[in-house]
RNA sequence: GGGGACGUAGUUCAGUUGGUUAGAACGCUGCCCUGUCACGGCAGAGGCCGCGGGUUCGAGUCCCGUCGUCCCCGCCA
């Protein structure tokens, strides 16, 4: 345990074994820093104490793995090294073993600059080796371990459901596993183990929770890669309300292990509450929110400038940014991308100038301190205000139109957020503002397919309030003014600092429901069977209420190592063209292989 | 599928307007050094400038293509 000796240790006897981290030659005397997961202990070799193993010890390189036996000794007062926590010692060599050499490593665990990342993944053994990434596997281990111990306290028990499971198109793209004993079929890997909980709810087991794997052949991100893990759980019989709870008090176990405290509960607010407020569904409450400043705007104003009167003016408040100069101003216009009709006013100081009155008042609405950076947001005058529009607005709180505007800021307060961080200091470390988002609708309009489509998944509980709505919407599918579009659904996120760290529901558990929900999704009931078959069926024999959730413990764990990817928290994790660089996957495989699957590849051209 | 950034020594990077023998630091090898901790000193090795083609008297530098890594949009019920 190379980095576990302390002042307290002094006189013991101890045997290190680690790696050779570095190595100070000074002739008769050498010294090397040991290290293994634990840390870093320096170890004395002195050709004054033993000329034999210090004539070896010469012989060490970095990464060589050795075992040293000797006495520990407090350091001499002008030699303690007060950046290491075992720096009050060192051990005195007594004897040396090598256990293992080591080639030179394209890059050592101890360099100060970080490698290029094509490099890392290769020797992705060698990368592991690194302080940071032993401290952010530990933090990953300490986290899963708080919520298991915390969920199995709570009655939840953990079980696993299958791997190799049947494909149900819908979504996102599967993993497909051939079947040699039956050729031409397939199995899918899961994207989620979503209707083998609901069903674990039907076989009786009313509280289940699995820290498991997930699959979904989709491009990835910085914050996402094909295959992920989920901290999945399902309980029977809850309001919302019972499922937060369990989460809260999970989330606050495992912040905890990880040496933070937090403070359930947290706070809530409808979905069209943060659209209005954060312009997009998971709002980071570490900046303010947008402010309205339509009423600021004296009609000229709304005039001369072009503005969309019928429609929000949203001002952007990113603090303390400071004075930008005419340049600085001039970069955020392309930060900008209209969703619809949407104009961006980037420039406060020409406003300011221009109109004296109105950005007194604006600055006076939103609070403003000294050095804030302001920008708004509006619709313009002369936007195609959407024909549809005023029919939407009956159903929904927040109009199409409207809707581009929030969404249009929305997307600009973050980039300003990103840019200026280091000048607001909004974005400390260990500061964490946990949301609920609730209230989300239960179907989104696809522009393309010019149709209603689920926009969470289909075994989500509408409102029982919205089932009127419902029944009215479902032969109204194609039509964009349908009652579909002010359905509520019992769905909720969990918002960590802009990060939608997971999101969940109250199920259906209700046949005749089920059945709706498909025929508002415009699924017959042939096609739901032949998608949904077993767990319809299973639906009819007696399921209780249930609901649940799933959070990304990878996104978790990313931000409480304070990671800019997820590949900093999963040991092996993929590149972007969802390649594992090390092993080299994936790859072709040998024709004997494809024959037995009943397989033909068609090679792609020039191969 | 689209947009952007990058690719030079083992590693991190520099390389001027296209111009002689492509540099630095760290690492590596050898020698020296008894209190360093990013030890120090001296000497040395190390390059298909991602790959292929083109322009040119001349290409690391310009052009086209290609491969790879990263970021973003689409996509992720």
């Amino acid at each position: 345990m190379c980095g576990v000796l302390r002042a307290s240790d002094a006189g013991k006897k101890a045997v290190l074994m680690g790696w050779v981290n570095r190595r100070r030659d000074h002739g008769h005397l050498l010294f090397i820093d040991l290290r293994d997961r634990t840390g870093v202990t320096q170890v004395v070799f002195n050709t004054d104490r033993d000329a034999a193993v210090h004539e070896k010890a010469e012989s060490l390189r970095n990464e060589y793995v050795i075992a040293v036996t000797g006495t520990v000794k407090l350091r001499d007062a002008n030699t303690i090294n007060p950046n290491m926590p075992s720096g009050e010692v060192e051990l005195v060599a007594e004897e040396l073993r090598i256990l293992n050499e080591s080639k030179l490593p394209p890059f050592l665990p101890g360099d100060t600059a970080l490698t290029h990342e094509e490099t890392r993944l290769k020797h992705r053994y060698i990368d592991l080796r690194r302080d940071v990434m032993q401290f952010n596997i530990e933090t990953r281990h300490k986290v899963a371990k708080a919520i298991r111990d915390y969920l199995s306290a709570q009655g939840f028990f953990e079980i696993e459901t299958p791997f190799m499971t049947r494909s149900t198109p819908e979504g996102a793209r599967d993993y497909l596993v051939p079947s040699r004993v039956q050729p031409g079929t397939f199995y899918a890997l899961p994207q989620s183990p979503q209707m083998f909980k609901q069903i674990l709810m039907i076989s009786g087991f009313d509280k289940y929770f699995q820290i498991v794997r997930c699959f979904r052949d989709e491009d990835l991100r910085a914050d996402r890669q094909p295959e992920f893990t989920q901290i999945d759980l399902e309980m029977s019989y809850p309001q919302p309300d019972s499922v937060w709870g369990v989460v809260e008090g999970f989330l606050r176990a495992a912040f905890a292990a990880a040496g933070y405290e937090i403070n359930p509960p947290f706070p809530r607010m409808d979905y069209d509450e943060a659209i209005r407020l954060y312009g997009i569904d998971k709002p980071d409450l570490r900046l303010p929110p947008f402010t309205d400043v339509r009423e600021c705007l004296a009609a000229e104003n709304v005039q001369e400038l072009a503005i969309n009167p019928n429609l929000p003016v949203i001002a952007i408040r990113i603090p303390k940014v400071g004075d930008l100069s005419r340049k600085e101003r001039d970069d955020i216009k392309p930060m900008f991308h209209s969703k619809g009709g949407a104009r961006v006013f980037e420039d406060f100081k020409r406003i300011a100038n221009r109109y004296a009155a109105t950005a007194e008042a604006v600055a006076k609405k939103l609070d403003a301190g000294e050095g804030d950076l302001i920008v708004l947001v509006a619709g313009a005058a002369q936007a195609s205000c959407g024909e549809n529009g005023a029919a939407f607005a009956s159903h929904r709180k927040v109009t199409p139109q409207e809707l581009a505007i929030y969404t249009s800021a929305g997307l600009l307060r973050l980039a300003l957020a990103q840019k200026y961080a280091e000048r607001h200091q909004c974005f400390q470390k260990g500061d964490f503002r946990f949301l609920w988002v609730t209230n989300f609708p239960m179907f989104e309009w696809d522009e393309a397919e010019q149709q209603w489509m689920a926009a969470h998944h289909p075994f989500t509980s509408p409102h029982e309030q919205d089932m009127k709505l419902l029944a009215e919407g479902v032969e109204a599918l194609h039509d964009p003014l349908s009652p579909l579009s002010a359905v509520r659904a019992l769905a909720y996120d969990v918002v960590l600092n802009g990060t939608e760290l997971g999101s969940g529901s109250i199920r259906i558990h209700r046949r005749d429901v089920q059945s709706r929900i498909f025929r508002a999704l415009g699924m017959n009931e042939e096609e739901a069977k032949a998608r949904f078959g077993f767990f319809l069926e299973a639906l009819d024999y007696g399921t209780p209420p249930h609901g649940g959730i799933a959070l990304g413990l990878d996104r978790m764990v990313m931000i409480l190592a304070g990671a800019e990817s997820l590949r900093e928290v999963i040991p092996f994790p993929k590149t972007a063209r969802a390649v594992d660089l090390m092993v080299d996957a994936p790859t072709p495989v040998s024709e004997k292989q494809l024959k037995e699957l009943g397989i033909a590849v068609k090679k792609p051209a020039g191969l």
